[in-house]
DNA sequence: CCGTAATTTGTAAGCGCTTACATCCGGTGT
DNA sequence: ACACCGGATGTAAGCGCTTACAAATTACGG
C-alpha cells in the first residue's frame, strides 16, 4: 500500500540514482486542468471529447512523459493483453524460430507474448503455467509442451490454451496437428528414390509425439517401397546435436551398413554429420542424410541439408492467430501449410558398391 | 471496472468454454471463515497466524485452486517482480542463448523475465522501451542494443537499466562490455601464428560497436606482427550468415587474395564456409576460418569451427545478477570471464605455393 | 482474580485505472 | 420564454491486493 510504496521509493532514490515514481493519471489530469475520468478517455477514444481539452491533456501527458499503468490498467479490465508462452528452451533454434512467428503475430494486434521455458521437464512446466496463470494472461500457447492431455483440459477450464503439434480436443483447447507422418514419409520416399534401401533412423526421445509420428512415416514409406524394416537401423537421440552423434557413431559402431540416415529433427543430423566426418565418411557420396524442421541455419550447413520443412514460424503465428480467435470466442479456423520436402545437397544417389 | 469485467465474463463463458473468473482473495477469506488480511498474511508469511486458521486457509487455497493476481500485487506493492529484456531478435542463436542465461537467472530469483524484440530497428526498440515501461518493470536489460548513450541516460532516469556490450557510466545504469578488441586480436594472432599472412577480415554492421571493436583487435594484432593492413581484405557483412555468403562470395570475385578470413560473428562464419564451398574451395585447406561467439552449434559444424569464445549464457547470466544488484540499490560488482580463443578444425597452417 | 502488555486478528484505505451514472451545458421546438 | 434533449464532463465505485492501525484476544505477574 501507499506508505509502504512511497517508502520503496525514497530509499530507491536514495540508493540507486532510480526513478521518482512515475506519473498517473491523476497528475496529467491536474496538470491539464481536468478530470481523471476525460483523461482516460482521452488516453483510450473511448468517447468524445472537445478538442482544446484535448490538446491540454495531450500536452500534459507529453510533458509529464506519462504512460498508463498496465497492471492497474489490467486489474479494471480484467484482462492483461498478454499471451504466456511456454516452450522447452528458449535457446533452441526451433523454438526461436516458433516465439519469433508467435511475438510478431501478437505484437502487431496490440498483445504481448510472455515467454517461459519448461526446460524439458514436466514440472517445470507446470511451474510456467502456475506463474502465467498468477499473472491472469489473456491465454496461453504451449508451443510443443509435455504436459499430458489430462492435465492440459484441466487447465483449460481456467483459461484459452492453444497447443502445438498435438491433436487433441477439448473445451477451450485449440490444437495444432503437424503433419510429422507425411514428413517423414517424404523424407524417407525421396532416400529410396535416389536408390537408398538400407537406411538409418535416428530417433528422438522415445515417447515424444513427435518423433513417433515421424518414425512411424518412416517406416510407412519403406512399407509401401516393399523395404523391410530392419530395427537395428533405428537408434534412440535426444532431439539435440549431441544425441546426433552419438546414435551415429552407435551405428557406425555396430557394424550394421547402411547408405543413408534420416535423423528426427535438423539438430541430430548437425550432429550425424559431425559424426560421418569424424568416420572418415562423406556427406552425401557414403551417406545421405536428411534431417526435419529445416532451421534457419540448416541451409547454410556445408553442404545445405535435405529436410523437411514445416516452417516453425509460421507454425508460431498460427498459434497466435489461432490465439486470437479464441478470445474473440470464435472457433479457430486455421490450418497450417503442408509440409514439403527441401532438397539440398547432403543427399545423393548411393555409391554403387 | 467490475460490470465490464463481469459482461466480460459472462460472454467468455458462453462463447467459448472459458473460465469463471478465478478466485480472489475475499473468497479464500470467506470460504476459510478468516479476513482477507490474515489469508494475505499467510500467504506471504509477513505475520504469525495461529497454526489452525492457517491449516482451514491453506485447505481453502487449495480446494478453490486460488492463485494470487499479480497484477493486483504489483498495483498494491508498487513493483512487478519482472524484469523487461530488450534484444534485437529472439531466434537469433546468439540472442537465445544470451536470453537462457537471463531467464534462468531470474526465475531462480523469484523474478520473470519479459522478452521483446527490437528487430533491428531503432524505433522498434523504442517501443518495446515504452511498453516495458508501460508495464512497470522493475528493471530493463538491453541486450546488445542501438540505442544511444544519451537515449539509454535518460531512460535511466525512469528505471534501472543494465545494458550489454557498451561501456558507458551514468546513473542508474551498469554496463557489460565485453572485451571484442582482445577477442579480435586473438582470432587475428592465431592466424598469424599458423603462418597465414594475407588474412581477410568480414565485418559486421558498419557502425555497431561490437564490429569496430573486433575490427580494431584485428588491425592491432596485424600491426604488431608488422603485417601491413590491406583495406582491400575488409568486407563488410550484416551479422547474418547471408551477409558472410555476400562477403566472401565478393572477396573472392575481387581476386585478392587471401588465406585466411576472420568473421565478426559466428554466423557470418557459417556463411562464408558456404560461399567457399560453393567456390570449391576447401576449409581449412584452402582457406581458414575464424569466427567469434562461440555459438553451441559452431563445434557441430563440419569441420567444428574455430572461434573466440565470450559465453553469452554467462553473459546472460551476469546482466541478470548486475540487475538484482541495482534493485537492491549496490554498485553491481560484476565481471566477466576473459574472451578466449576456441581452436577448433576450420583453421591450419596455409598450403605452400 | 484483575490490570496490563504482548500477541493475533480485523477493518479500511489506498495502489492507478475504467466506466456507470449523475451533472451540467447549450441548442431545439413550440 | 420554457421544457426538453443530447452531448461533454465530473464523481465515485470497484478491480484484488497489502498493510497501517484499531480492536480483540491471550498471557502473565502481582
Amino acid at each position: 500500500m501507499s506508505k509502504r510504496a512511497a517508502n520503496n521509493n525514497l530509499k530507491k532514490r536514495a540508493m540507486t540514482a532510480a526513478p521518482d515514481s512515475p506519473p498517473t493519471l491523476e497528475m496529467v489530469a491536474k496538470e491539464a486542468g481536468v478530470s481523471i475520468a476525460t483523461v482516460s478517455r482521452i488516453i483510450n477514444g473511448t468517447a468524445k471529447v472537445s478538442p482544446e481539452r484535448k490538446d491540454a491533456v495531450e500536452a500534459a501527458i507529453a510533458k509529464l512523459n506519462f504512460r498508463p499503468n498496465a497492471a492497474a490498467r489490467g486489474l479494471a479490465l480484467g484482462k492483461s493483453n498478454t499471451i504466456g508462452v511456454i516452450t522447452q528452451a528458449i535457446d533452441s533454434p526451433f523454438y526461436g524460430e516458433g516465439l519469433r512467428g508467435i511475438e510478431d503475430y501478437l505484437q502487431q494486434r496490440g498483445y504481448t507474448a510472455l515467454f517461459m521455458s519448461g526446460n524439458w521437464d514436466e514440472q517445470d512446466e507446470e511451474r510456467c503455467m502456475s506463474e502465467l496463470l498468477s499473472r491472469r494472461v489473456d491465454g496461453i500457447i504451449i508451443f510443443s509442451g509435455r504436459l499430458q492431455d489430462r492435465q492440459l483440459a484441466q487447465y483449460a477450464k481456467q483459461v484459452p490454451l492453444v497447443v502445438t503439434a498435438r491433436n487433441l480436443k477439448a473445451p477451450g483447447i485449440f490444437s495444432l496437428p503437424v503433419d510429422d507422418e507425411r514428413g517423414g514419409m517424404l523424407a524417407t520416399q525421396h532416400l529410396i528414390g535416389l536408390g537408398h534401401r538400407r537406411i538409418a533412423f535416428i530417433a528422438g526421445i522415445l515417447d515424444h509425439p513427435d518423433a513417433s509420428l515421424r518414425y512411424k512415416g518412416y517406416r510407412r514409406a519403406l512399407a509401401e517401397a516393399g523395404i523391410p524394416h530392419d530395427p537395428k537401423l533405428v537408434v534412440p537421440g535426444d532431439f539435440h546435436e549431441e544425441g546426433g552423434v552419438e546414435a551415429t557413431r552407435r551405428l557406425l559402431a555396430s557394424g550394421h551398413k547402411f547408405t543413408a540416415l534420416f535423423c528426427v529433427n535438423d539438430q541430430s543430423a548437425y550432429g550425424a554429420c559431425l559424426a560421418l566426418y569424424r568416420a572418415g565418411l562423406n556427406c552425401p557420396r557414403d551417406v545421405s542424410v536428411v534431417g526435419f524442421d529445416d532451421l534457419h541455419s540448416s541451409s547454410y550447413r556445408v553442404p545445405p541439408l535435405t529436410t523437411v520443412r514445416q516452417s516453425i514460424r509460421v507454425l508460431g503465428e498460427s498459434s497466435g492467430a489461432a490465439m486470437l480467435q479464441l478470445l474473440q470466442g470464435e472457433q479457430p479456423n486455421i490450418s497450417l501449410p503442408q509440409v514439403q520436402l527441401v532438397v539440398r545437397e547432403s543427399t545423393a544417389a548411393p555409391q554403387p558398391d
